[in-house]
DNA sequence: GTCTATATACGGATAGAC
DNA sequence: GTCTATCCGTATATAGAC
């Protein structure tokens, strides 16, 4: 497979996987995506065998687009408290996208749990990926056999306040939540000090 | 319309609604509504106008439904916080659906925000009775200016519980969380008695 | 009121020209 | 590699018999 070929199917995941996003991907068809990369529907055939294989690639390309900006934060932020701070300010940072859409994972995947797709099961990579670096990172601030437990809960709470969010278009609640878990967050962190 | 007609009315929106929760909305036909129920496809069309009216008739029956139940619990238990902790307690009763399915009104929610219906602003009704009826709930306990954030916040953190539940297919989850939950509201609670 | 038959549109997928 | 043309299944919705 050629280079332009390889370019073209990035362009046709990323526009995929936007529109997944905004429409929801059983409602989401060939000619929204044709349209929106440029091409013909049959083209499609060519770099994917269907749209289950689509679904994969986006799939694929968030966890691994996710992994890599947590990679960054890594080198860029050397204390592990910082690095949760990061990631619960993701929030607020996409708080306008979370008003309209929900969180682009939490919604995959309670679309995909009401389908019979095989792949549902691999869906939550997506949630996967977050869920050990928060619990590398709880670990690292001294909670050895709960930092998985609490690294599930913060996730938690970051899909409860994206749901309702969405479901109410309210981003004033989302910015009392951010100072909640923050609050939380600063709790947990000063017990484990001691 | 006759009484017979109603009962049959009703049986639609019932099996409606539960199809709807276990393959989501656009994802149930009128031929698995009509299976489900025993009748024809074409008899639909007496009893609604089209799928958008069977959509709106499942949200009112849903919300309905929750404030019966509701309204059968300030009967029941007279102290506001067993109220609250019997709403918490939801969770543990309907894991095993909310493993399978997710939590109803959430994912209708979730599913509605992706589609460009009308009604999707009216979902959340099932939503705001809960959230009004929490918010009662707090009140009654002391907390008068922070009863609705409280009752916001219980709400998102049951809503999170629901996805993560959902997508890892893991109850030992819920049941974890539950406790936090119940830990979180004693002591919110607690402080307001003082 | 409930049914069968059918109209119409659109979905994913394939074949084959270029 | 990318296109056009087309197949086939299924969806909502309607018409009209009973």
């Amino acid at each position: 497979m050629g280079q332009k070929a390889e370019a073209l199917r990035q362009r046709i995941v990323a526009a995929a996987s936007q529109l997944f996003y905004q429409q929801g991907y059983e409602n989401t068809s060939f000619t929204d995506i044709a349209d929106a990369v440029g091409i013909s529907r049959g083209n499609f055939y060519y770099h994917f065998k269907g749209k289950n294989e689509i679904l994969d690639a986006v799939i694929e390309s968030r966890a691994s687009g996710i992994k890599q900006l947590l990679q960054e934060w890594d080198v860029k932020y050397p204390d592990p408290r910082q690095r949760v701070l990061s990631y619960i300010d993701m929030l607020s940072d996409n708080q306008k996208n979370i008003r309209s859409h929900g969180c682009p994972i939490g919604s995959l995947c309670t679309e995909l749990a009401k389908l019979n797709h095989n792949i549902v099961h691999n869906a939550n990579i997506m949630f996967t990926v977050s869920c050990d670096w928060l619990t590398v990172q709880f670990k690292q601030l001294g909670h050895g056999k709960s930092a998985k437990q609490l690294s599930m809960h913060l996730l938690a709470r970051t899909q409860g306040i994206a749901i309702i969010t969405n479901a109410f278009k309210d981003s004033t609640f989302l910015r009392q939540e951010v100072h909640r878990l923050k609050q939380w967050f600063n709790e947990v962190t000063a017990k484990s000090v001691n």
